[in-house]
DNA sequence: TTTTGAGTTGTTCGA
DNA sequence: GTCGAACAACTCAAA
């Protein structure tokens, strides 16, 4: 047998159902399109992480002799133009979950019938099936606490597959027309405190498990710590499948406390899969379609300076001086961050959602979606519109020292703790109530309280406006 | 079918 | 400083 896998979002070896089925059956062709026509936003940090990844993943491939070939383009155009070229029977590949990758399932499906070449999907790279959590119900699930408890007894964990001890190549395919080098004429990049690739995800998790899985429920709110996982560019682009992440997890001595927690928050991932499998137009519309009339506004100064970090609030201009400089952000900091753009600048949540896609290492269509909806308060289980966070009590109370907000704004760093979040009072209040020495850091974009009021309002009005 | 309790992550205000 | 109520109702899930 003579097949091809695909790699999506799963690059890596271990649990890699495709990946181990098809080594099963004989020589194997490892095959990654970059495909630009299958992103609603489009991504950047994320591939420039992937890049690194694909390097990695083909380092590991050569050990049997075997090599991953990259391809650019239309994938169903290529991997059908590829399949005859190299006389493959096969095409294996998990399934994806958004409606454009449904849609070039079938488009593929039908070009390599044509070649007869069959195309085999081995089903959802999660630990829950999104599709099958619906089975029996009239709809979708919309609230996260129900769906997650339903799961949990409804599925068994499967368990992770060890990696293939072999991958044979095909007889010496050669080089394939169109194919690109892996990691072509790419400087390096630093990824600050992340390793892209396989090895780079198994140690994370390691190191996580060890050293800060005791504790994370209490302490992951606190982004000055930062006991956070930091799996999530691991998951985004499947250098360790969640199976794998859960499986240790429950061979973990931790705190029960602090492993449910963690397990709540892979459960969080599974759940924004399941709404895009059954509601594809989310990455872009509202769940909750009375949405559609809000009115955002198009105050570009202001998206411009969240985008850049110097709103004048220094728990949100921290974090998006994180994601610049890093390519990620703390779980508290973006849901802050967020509901500021959203709530207080009045800008729309996809015009923040692009520009997360765009920046962030880990970026998920589904968890981007979701998240976003929640914060703005469009999606199925979206927190109260009047549920407001005021940024400067955030952070006080996140960030009780300041340590977060110093490590990314260093012209804050001589501020005590206790004028750390609040380092300028608007120039409209008395000179006295002002802290010294901002060192240029800008005065707060808008009032928070006046901004939450306006909030308000625009809510009320919308839902005035439904009938 | 009806009823009931609940829904990730909050803030403000007034006693 | 601390505490409870108000803030909106609505829809969902389960009994």
């Amino acid at each position: 047998m003579r097949s091809i896998v695909w790699f999506r979002h799963n690059l890596r070896l271990s649990d890699n159902r495709p990946l181990s089925l098809a080594a099963k059956e004989g020589g194997v062709l490892p095959v990654y399109v970059h495909d630009p026509t299958l992103s609603l936003f489009p991504d950047g940090a994320r591939q420039r992480w992937r890049k690194r990844s694909l390097v990695e993943l083909d380092r590991s491939l050569r050990v049997w002799g075997n090599r991953l070939h990259v391809f650019s383009g239309s994938s169903s155009e290529i991997l059908s133009r590829v399949a005859v070229r190299v006389r493959a029977e096969k095409v294996y590949a998990f399934r994806g979950l958004t409606g454009e990758d449904r849609a070039l399932e079938e488009r593929l499906e039908r070009d390599l019938m044509n070649a007869g070449v069959g195309l085999h999907l081995t089903g959802f790279d999660t630990l829950y099936p999104p599709d099958l959590a619906a089975e029996g119900r009239s709809s979708p699930w919309k609230i996260f606490t129900p769906y997650h408890r339903f799961c949990r007894q409804a599925f068994l964990p499967e368990l992770p597959l060890p990696a293939p001890s072999r991958v044979d190549p095909l007889p010496s395919p050669g080089r394939l027309e169109g194919e690109e080098n892996v990691g072509e004429a790419e400087e390096v990049v630093a990824f600050v405190g992340f390793e892209p690739g396989e090895a780079g995800a198994t140690s994370r998790l390691q190191e996580f498990l060890e050293d800060s899985l005791t504790g994370y429920a209490s302490r992951r709110d606190f982004p000055g710590e930062a006991p956070t996982s930091r799996l999530s560019p691991h998951l985004a682009s499947g250098e360790i499948s969640v199976r794998e992440i859960v499986h240790r997890l429950q061979e973990s001595n931790a705190p029960r406390k602090d492993r449910e927690k963690f397990l709540e928050e892979l459960g969080w991932r599974e759940f924004s899969a399941h709404l895009l499998f059954f509601h594809p137009e989310m990455l872009g519309e509202p769940l909750k379609k009375e949405w559609a009339t809000m009115e955002w506004t198009s105050d570009e100064a202001g998206f411009l300076a969240w985008r850049e970090g110097r709103t004048g609030v220094p728990f949100v201009d921290a974090g998006m001086r994180e994601l610049s400089k890093t390519g990620w952000m703390h779980n508290r900091v973006r849901m802050v961050a967020a509901s500021f753009l959203v709530k207080n600048l009045g800008v729309s949540w996809q015009s923040g959602a692009r520009w997360f896609a765009e920046t962030l290492l880990d970026y998920d269509p589904a968890n981007n979606a979701a998240s976003w909806q929640w914060v703005a308060g469009c999606g199925t289980d979206a927190a109260p519109f009047f549920r407001i966070f005021n940024p400067v009590l955030q952070g006080q109370r996140y960030d009780p020292h300041g340590d977060y907000v110093r490590r990314f704004l260093p012209e804050l760093t001589a501020l005590s703790d206790a004028d750390i979040h609040v380092p300028r009072k608007r120039s409209s209040s008395p000179a006295s109530e002002r802290s010294a020495s901002p060192n240029g850091y800008p005065e707060p974009l808008v009032d928070l309280s006046e901004s939450r009021e306006a909030a308000l309002r625009r809510y009320r009005r919308l839902r005035a406006s439904v009938p």
